[in-house]
DNA sequence: CTATGCATGTCGATA
DNA sequence: TATCGACGTGCATAG
């Protein structure tokens, strides 16, 4: 008798990961419009960046409407869900949807690819047609850099805040987005002689509604306080000739300050905090 | 003796004209970076449209000054000299240039691409580094597309300057744009009783600032014309709750108008003139 | 939603 | 060039 064969059988799965490089811009064009449209459908679904570079026309309606007829333009839909329509001039796309829109991608007539995007609030729709596409492509872009901007109207404020002689030798600062009856007062403070200040601040050339908006704020707390004296100061780099003369029919007053220099003070306050932190905390 | 020979060459050009099918769009990416700056400088120079994609910084100086860490970004350069990175996402450029800058390419450290956009007045430069450029391409589009936008402020001045009545009947427009001290007064009319009418038109929700300017044309008005009655009405499609209280509170008056109704008169306005047109010159 | 004010606002017209 | 006002202003934020 021939012994029993003893047949083990090991299953060996090997797990292959296939590691492919990432692929930040896919070209898609060449090909049929009905599969581009497909193309266009799923990188849209999965929210993906999209250049579109063709001859199209653009019709907008909404607040209010548009027509744009034929011509070659950049279109780019963003992961956001806004879209903008860009001719070969003006930083300014001529066409655009802001954030939050549906895209619908449709091919009318058999031979037009059809971009459609729908805002919900207000109702508008911009609708792209393509007569013909040159190239359009997918992006798949990574961006996490972080963005900074100095020199706003933010940076005067909290600088002035730190450093008040930046307006005038003596002023104390009391508070700021102090609100008022008709909005928020920029900066608030007191003078070396009591009186309470008014600062309104401007990033650049004030213009005559600064001072109509400072004037309404200083009236407001004269209102308020009918024993005290109030001056009210308009801080910008520059101020207009009409507000120059307004702001003087007006017994208001106007203070240079460049807001680049409001942020040097800043970079300046950081690095202090820096080597504060580094001499208490690091040693 | 031999005769003597005779020679005579006729020379006979061929003029063959190259005709090439344009490209709008030329493909630059995967060159060397130093072949990649040649060919942008050409493409600039030339004002051809530039579309850049990769990992890059930003920095700019100017009126404020921003940093932006790297990051995956789409980087256009267009025909007027305008400049603009734009994020994956939102609908504006996080850095730009507008028209009419100066750009310089170079290689930075003989690794980096730098593009360098600089202004004149004022005087701002943004600087982009790229690590890598993914994808990149010159663009020659054409576009003489007419672009047509209705239900502007522009069309509510025209629409009512043309129908009086979508004020108010027995309304006669006497000018448009007329200066007065603080600036332009929209339309300026006379009434079927023969007072005086300021009319300030907002095409969208008016607010207090429209009423504060309606105002200040009414009161000059009344400064030049003591013995004249003097009405100021606001046209919008509608008025925020404080700018009617205030709008009461000055005895101004308000009418709604929607600017797309004014489109609407004037396109009707414009097929009747059309169809005048066609009966008297055509036929 | 409405209201308010900033923005590297942009853009155009005008003095 | 400086000023002024409109803009499909956009955008954020507060109520």
């Amino acid at each position: 008798m021939p012994p029993a064969l003893n047949y083990r059988f090991q299953l060996i799965f090997i797990v292959v990961e296939l590691v492919d490089e990432r692929r930040p811009v896919r070209i898609i064009s060449d090909r049929q419009l009905s599969e581009m449209v497909s193309d266009l459908r799923h990188a849209i679904e999965r929210r993906k960046m999209v250049l579109l570079i063709g001859l199209c026309k653009v019709d907008y309606r909404g607040r209010a409407s548009s027509t744009l007829d034929y011509g070659e333009r950049l279109v780019i839909l963003k992961t956001d869900g806004s879209i903008q329509i860009h001719r070969p001039w003006d930083v300014n796309p001529v066409n655009w949807q802001p954030p939050d829109c549906i895209f619908h991608v449709d091919l009318v007539d058999n031979s037009f690819l059809r971009i459609r995007a729908i805002r919900k609030s207000p109702r508008e729709i911009v609708d792209i047609i393509f007569k013909e596409v040159y190239f359009s492509s997918v992006l798949d872009l990574v961006d996490k850099g972080v963005f900074s901007l100095y020199a706003s109207e933010h940076d005067m404020q909290r600088a002035i805040m730190i450093n008040p002689e930046l307006v005038e030798d003596g002023l104390r600062i009391i508070s700021y987005e102090k609100p008022v009856e008709p909005g928020f007062i920029d900066l608030y403070g007191i003078d070396s002689k009591g009186r309470f200040v008014v600062l309104e601040l401007k990033r650049r050339v004030a213009d005559r509604d600064a001072i109509v908006q400072l004037s309404r704020y200083v009236e407001e707390i004269k209102r308020r306080s009918p024993y005290r004296e109030v001056r009210g100061i308009l801080v910008a780099p520059d101020i207009s000739r009409n507000a120059l003369t307004l702001l003087k029919t007006l017994h208001l007053e106007f203070k240079r300050l460049d807001p680049k220099k409001c942020a040097e003070v800043l970079r300046r306050k950081v690095s202090e905090v820096k080597l504060t932190d580094f001499f208490r905390g690091k040693q």
